[in-house]
DNA sequence: TGTGTTTTCGAACATACTGTTCGGCAGCGG
DNA sequence: CCGCTGCCGAACAGTATGTTCGAAAACACA
């Protein structure tokens, strides 16, 4: 009984209030971004936003980690579907894919200048992603610090590639910057904790 | 005569206010940082510092370009100290030999969450250099779309391990970080630009 | 359909920071 | 030593935040 009365007033406001956000950021971006944008594009009283969330940052992080729950939910299903043992690095295509079908929202976003609250929460999402993935392929053979080291590296590389596909004018297909992304960050991470050492 | 009367006053305010930046960095951080607090530590009249400069973020911007002048002549003489073509990435070492001198300062401000202003200006600082190394060694082989992306993941690639390495608990001697850097960094912009394709 | 509870509204409020303006004053260069 | 230039400091408008309150609306449940 975690969460046992959906109101359904709560339930809408919640939705509202992540919408706006959702279309505030194209029109915007997160840093311009004020409460009160938000109160009047979604129709709800200040007092209201605050009992929802503390701060606008916070409503950016319920919107993120409602993203990294269909992410993840998506990632299991397509390594269930073909085999067990998934590809090395696996989750990066599923992530590539959600990028591209959501193209127009990421592209304003990512790529202005100055939306460092969207990269912390989304590279933090990575984090998670990368260390469960090294987790599962490098069982504890190596010592926590290359592994940090490690997880820092994936997800900087993936991000500088995001940025690249994002901000370039030649529309890459996903697959293809998937295979970018992976010869790129796989030697390196053989080189740290792979075959040597 | 492009600087031709350094008033004594005006020389003193910069620099009162570039070392109250330095100094309320580490005990505030950036971002939460105000110009009142500027105002506070350098005992500077508020009217006075917009007279110099539009923003806190022109301050800083100020202060990194002061750092980028004195590290770009740092490299160039030890460049030319040790014959002609310097190590490829060869800009590397010199860095992290600053942020060594430095380390308090770094530790303090980098690995600070949502210290966003900062990794931007030293980033953009990191990527000309990049940028200029890479011209260097692979003359125009390349289409610029793949340049970019290389400078891109040769930045992330860097800023990743400073991360590290200013984060971590162990005293890492700087000339081995740099050895970790080139060995993560180098295998991976080889398959960008440098032997295949 | 009625009843008691929960949520929302709207407006007002205290607080904090920004960036500008002005007259008077001090320190500078020559 | 004088004229000029940069400084001070206080005040100001503008903007955003986060909180408070009572009244009104929507809700769950019966």
């Amino acid at each position: 009984m975690l969460e046992p009365k959906p109101d359904r007033r709560v339930q809408r406001t919640r939705e509202l209030l992540l919408d706006a956000l959702v279309h505030l950021l194209m029109e915007r971006g997160y840093e311009k971004l004020t409460v009160q944008n938000l109160l009047d594009r979604a129709g709800v009283g200040r007092a209201t936003f605050y009992a929802h969330f503390q701060s606008k940052d916070e409503l950016l992080a319920s919107s993120i980690a409602r993203l990294q729950f269909e992410l993840s939910a998506q990632w299991r299903s397509a390594a269930k579907t073909q085999g067990e043992p998934a590809e090395r690095l696996g989750f990066s295509l599923p992530f590539f894919l959600h990028l591209d079908s959501h193209r127009r929202i990421y592209h304003t976003t990512i790529c202005r200048d100055g939306e460092w609250t969207i990269e912390l929460h989304m590279q933090r999402m990575l984090r998670e992603l990368v260390r469960e993935d090294l987790q599962r392929f490098e069982r504890a053979r190596s010592n926590s610090a290359a592994i940090d080291l490690a997880v820092g590296y994936v997800v900087a590389t993936l991000w500088a590639v995001v940025e690249w596909w994002l901000g370039g004018s030649k529309p890459v297909p996903p697959e293809e910057v998937n295979q970018i992304f992976q010869r790129l960050a796989l030697p390196g991470l053989d080189a740290l904790i792979g075959s040597g050492r």
